[in-house]
Formats: C-alpha cells, structure tokens, sequence
DNA sequence: CCGCATTATGGCAAAAATACCGCAAAGGTA
DNA sequence: TACCTTTGCGGTATTTTTGCCATAATGCGG
C-alpha cells in the first residue's frame, strides 16, 4: 500500500528529479506544474502527503495551502528557496508540517518524508481499535505483525518494539526461512540512502531477540547464519 | 569480492586522499586526472563506480557523464564545489545517483558509496529470488539447495553449511557427473583473483563429506577423480 | 610388490564474523 | 528547559570459520 504524495513545482526539472526520489523510495507521485492546477487535482484527489514549492506563477504555494486547509488537513512540506521565504512561513504558521530549503539533498527529501508518514503512522495506531487486523498486517505462525497499529503480538502477547526494530523484524518476517543480509535489513529499516554500519543491525537483532525473549523464553526464531545474514523461521531452531 | 570504484579528479591531493580512504574501505580503486582520460578508461574497463569531480580541465565531469551514459549505466557520485553546481545537478539530474558537496567528510563519502553498493545488491538479491523458489536453487535428486536460504537439504535433512563449503558443493552439484578441478572449484568459492592453495580445497571436501554423513552415514556422492578433481554423483558411487 | 604421486584427515592457530555492554548523541515530550 | 526513550556505534569478548601443515592412507605405473 503505497503511500500517494503530490508535487507542485514549476520547474519541470525539479518536478521529475524529485518524483524520481520518491518513486524510488516507493511512494506513488502525482505532479502539479503550477497552483491552480494542484488545487484542483489536490482537492479531486487528495494524497497522503504535498509538497508544495512556494514561489510559483498564478497560485503560489502559501495561497495554494490556505485554500486546501478550508477543505482538508493533509500534510504539506514546502520547498523554499529564500531565507525569508523560511521566516514568512514560520511568521504565518498556517498549517505546513515541515519545509525543505533548495537545494536540499535526496537524502534529506527523504528523511523529511518519512517521517510525516511515520508520525501518520503513529496517529493511525493509537487512533485503530486494537482487535482489527489492518489490511497491511502480517501473521506469521505464532507473531503477529501490524504496521498500522505498531502492533507486534508474540503467541497472542504484546511485544513493544520500537520503530526500528519493527521494521527489521518485519523484514525479516516477510519471508520465513528466507536469509536477509545486513545491508538489506538496512534498506528495509533505514530506505536506500540512508547508511548505519553493519554492526548496527547486530544490537536491533540483540534487542530484538532480548524483547522476544522476555515474552517467551526458549524464543530462538532469529537466526544467525555466519556469514549471511540473518533469517526468520515459523518453527523454532532445535538444533 | 571488492567492488571497483574509478575516480576522477584534477586536484592530486583529492585524488590521492580519497582513494586512500575508500581503499581503507576495502574498495578497488582506479583513479584519473581529466575527464579524457577518464573516459578512455572507464569505457574499457567499467568500475562499478564512477566518482566525478564536476570541474575538471578538457572535460568536465558533466560532459563526461553525458558521454558515460551513451554506453554505461554504471552508478555515478558527483563531487562539486559551489551550490549553482548542485542546483545545476539537481535540475538536469542526467543520471547521477548522488552528489557530494566539497569539502567532505571520510563518513560521508562513505557512506554515500556504501548506499549505492547496497542498491545494487538488493536489485541482485530480488533478482535472484523472486518468487518461493528462486530462480537459482537446485535440486539434484535427493540434494536441494537454495542459495535465497542458504538452505542444503540432503533426503529432507538439513545439512549445516559454511558459506564457502555452499559454494563449493553448490560448483560441484551444478553438473552432476562432471569434474570439477580444484582450480575450477577455488573460482567458484572465491572468485578469480583470490589464491588459495590446491590442498584448501581438499579440507573443504574433507568437511562437506563429515557433515553429509552425519545425516547420511553411507553418503559417498563426492567423488575424488584421481589427479583431475572432485565430482558430485546422483547416484550413489558403487566403485 | 615397490616407489612415487596424490589424496584423506586430524589438528591448530590465525582470521573473520558475531554478540553484547555501555555510552553519548539525537529526537521527542512534558 | 529538563527528562526520557531511542539509536548508532566503539570496543571487547566470544564464537565460527578457514587455510594449511604433518602424517597416514590410498592410488597408480611398472
């Protein structure tokens, strides 16, 4: 389920620079080249996410976001080029969620967008009856995951678990048996541009196993195979 | 299995620091001094990297990545120096995985390499095993391995292999009946550029044979061809 | 059966990889 | 601001792997 973001940009160059980013990143982009345009597709349609530059012809990006907040409260991330531009925002505070100054790095793009989703994420959990099954949730045997909720059940019991460790272990958990290596439980965990050393992964899968094991003893489910990676099994390692 | 990095950059001492920092990095580097050069080079023998400084004389890295490009997808880092070149970067974005903004740290440098390295190895990985069965895995008989696992099955029992000891019977299995010399099978566990000694191999057979009769005690499918090499049978020997 | 060449195997020390402690930086919250 | 949680990583202990040696065993040609 990927999340929808839409780019309002009048510079074409950064329109598909910047769309090429998220598609990478697995989001799903819809353009806008200028206000009006945006506003009615925008309103149409709403993404998950905008990202509106500011100075734009026939409808810039400040009167753009007031009339969307007449209708909707979706977030917005605001790319400024100026100084001022910066102050003007924070002066008004009219309801974005964060701004990028140009020229930013993809990296930074990046970060900032993850973690508008990751707070949706987080207002999604507490809001979601617990007891629903999100679509997105996984059941693996005895574990029990949904991102929706942040919920991770081992054998019908609450493991907390913190983001991080969340994903790798939901990494892990999409294939049962299946090795991953370091470097993809750091994509899975951190996206692809983001870089932590290998090592890193080793204290996520400690504590992991420590949290795991605080619910159920004999928990030995995370594998290490040398060399490799690790791995998830259903059925817990005899030998 | 080091990956190849080329760098190109007019200022020696760039030259000389960076590649001492990634080779510390266990990074095969190759460097150039113009973008003529560079392009001589890097089209007859493709690095798996490119690092290109964006201002050089005869050829800057720009024109360079243009004419990469006409053959190459290889990855490409740009290093610049003022940020109309980063706006530049950003606009045209001709096909640059990433840009680094001079002066630049160790960490970041690093960093950003190893990110574009664990992208390739994902897109090999998900290549590799699309579906359950993937698309490398093997089944001979009553031997199954799948490299996606690291899994090795013999009559349905697991049998625990080190990574070199899966590649070597992985080399061996993939042609049952035929010889492999040891010389064959040192390429195919450590790659061409790595020298091991004949005798090494033969302790690796010596402990894939143990760990196979430990689940089978009459396992005799590794054969010695006398002065040649090692051969994997389907059925077994009846000397 | 003999002598020479090749291989099998146990053992071992070095190297490689991992587990995990503890801390400090980063980020969020009240 | 001060406080708490999370997180990344340095560093060390521990485990696993690995290459090779020395010796015994085996194969091969005569």
């Amino acid at each position: 389920m990927a999340y929808r973001i839409a780019l309002v940009d009048d510079d074409r160059n950064i329109l598909t620079s910047v769309s090429m980013v998220l598609e990478s990143e697995g989001f799903q982009v819809t353009t806008y080249r200028d206000g009006v345009d945006a506003l009615r597709g925008l309103t149409a349609e709403p993404p998950d996410l905008a990202v509106l530059d500011i100075k734009m012809p026939r409808m810039d990006g400040i009167e753009l976001l007031q009339r969307l907040r007449e209708k909707s409260g979706m977030p917005v991330i605001f790319l400024t080029s100026k100084d001022d531009e910066v102050d003007e925002l924070l002066g008004l505070r009219m309801g974005a969620d964060d701004y990028i100054k140009k020229p930013f790095s993809q990296r930074l793009l990046i970060e900032r967008v993850r973690s508008i989703f990751r707070r949706i994420e987080a207002q999604k959990a507490s809001a979601a009856s617990p007891g629903t099954a999100s679509a997105t949730s996984l059941a693996r045997g005895e574990l029990v995951l949904d991102p929706a909720q942040h919920l991770c059940l081992w054998k019908n019991a609450p493991v907390n678990l913190t983001v991080t460790e969340f994903l790798i272990i939901q990494a892990l958990a999409q294939r049962p048996g299946h090795v991953k290596s370091r470097d993809q439980l750091i994509d899975a965990a951190y996206g692809e541009h983001i870089y932590v050393d290998d090592r890193t992964i080793d204290s996520h899968i400690k504590r992991l196993r420590k949290k795991f094991r605080e619910v159920d003893k004999d928990f030995s489910h995370i594998e290490t195979l040398y060399g490799v990676g690790y791995k998830y099994n259903e059925t817990n390692a005899a030998a």
